[in-house]
DNA sequence: AATACGGGGTC
DNA sequence: GACCCAGTATT
């Protein structure tokens, strides 16, 4: 079994010629890691760049986006997912602009609003040099790997044991880049279907890969079967002088997803709306729900309730449900080709 | 402990 | 088309 000591100084060496420049590295502004932090959850790098990107720059401080209208925040987060995120985000950021400086112990970072373990542990390390070690997705495959674990990952106690690994394994001195260098190892090489454990740094000292298990490992319990839906999403549109107006619907607060944000309504909630052209149809899937959506120009002589006119060219400023970008998209292609 | 919550990249 | 991603909050 190899020692902490050497573990960490093969992962800090390699990870010193494989990291990646990714935006959030070339800052330790605590209220950078953390927006690059909660970006990050259940989000891939590539996807989260230009949204950190586009948001940092119209948010540069917590103060500002205490500051800023929550729908022009979703706005800015819309197509990212897990709204909720922004939601707790803004709430965090009211908190630290009120407290005029940002928490720099684990324990004050983890009280904010959606920040839980990993975040806590992630800000505080990267932008404190706080001795918190973070477990992820990326350091629970590896570290399953490394320690051959073949229990379900998904289990508390598990993870409780994979955790103290990696506290076991931190190294004291520099907490902030072993812990992205253990994420960063488990993203770009010690993949989940195909590991390249040519180029692990650990690839002598891990077990799985001593027992030829490193493609089985981690174990993880079943997901429930995904619910199949088919809708059809209608697009109205009027004209008022040069503007196009096209009819939507806003999502209520009390809803259990994508409150307050806009959709193209529904055929069922329009029953006197009449069939237009056929614009195509797309996959979305929301959690565990699969649907085919169905996509339709349509004509209504009467507004239903609870529908609004919206100009065409203010869609931009609004969070905007992604089927709504989708089948909009649809449209365009038509009159644009 | 189980579940909801988005969306898309990737094999 | 399944898996899974720099997770968190709620039940």
């Amino acid at each position: 079994m190899i020692h902490p000591r050497d573990a960490r100084r093969l992962l800090m060496d390699w990870f010193q010629s494989a990291r990646r420049d990714l935006p959030w590295r070339r800052t330790r502004d605590p209220w950078r890691i953390l927006l690059s932090e909660v970006m990050l959850q259940q989000t891939r790098v590539s996807v989260v760049i230009p949204y950190y990107e586009r948001f940092l720059d119209r948010y540069p401080t917590p103060a500002a986006l205490a500051a800023a209208p929550e729908a022009q925040a979703l706005a800015l987060w819309s197509g990212l997912g897990y709204y909720a995120r922004a939601r707790n985000l803004q709430r965090a950021a009211t908190e630290i602009a009120a407290r005029g400086v940002f928490p720099t112990t684990y324990e004050e970072i983890a009280s904010l609003p959606g920040v839980g373990d990993y975040t806590a542990a992630a800000v505080a390390s990267i932008a404190f040099g706080s001795p918190h070690a973070v477990l992820d997705g990326n350091v629970v495959r590896v570290l399953a790997r490394f320690t051959a674990e073949t229990r379900d990952v998904q289990a508390q106690s598990v993870r409780v044991r994979l955790k103290e690994e990696a506290q076991r394994l931190l190294d004291p001195a520099r907490p902030g880049d072993f812990n992205q260098a253990m994420m960063e190892l488990g993203a770009t090489l010690c993949l989940p279907k195909t590991p390249q454990c040519l180029l692990c740094p650990w690839r002598d000292h891990c077990q799985a890969r001593a027992l030829g298990r490193e493609q089985e490992l981690p174990v993880k319990g079943r997901k429930r079967e995904p619910v199949k839906l088919q809708i059809t999403l209608l697009i109205v549109e009027r004209e008022s002088g040069a503007k196009r107006f096209v009819l939507m619907k806003q999502r209520g607060a009390h809803e259990s997803r994508l409150q307050g944000f806009w959709e193209l309504p529904e055929e069922r909630d329009l029953p006197h709306a009449v069939r237009g052209v056929r614009l195509g149809e797309f996959k979305h899937s929301i959690t565990r729900h699969d649907y085919t959506i169905e996509v339709f120009t349509a004509t209504l002589s009467r507004a239903g309730r609870g529908h609004r006119w919206i100009a065409m060219d203010s869609l931009d400023s609004l969070p905007l449900a992604t089927t709504a970008r989708k089948a909009l998209a649809l449209r365009n292609d038509l009159y644009t080709p």
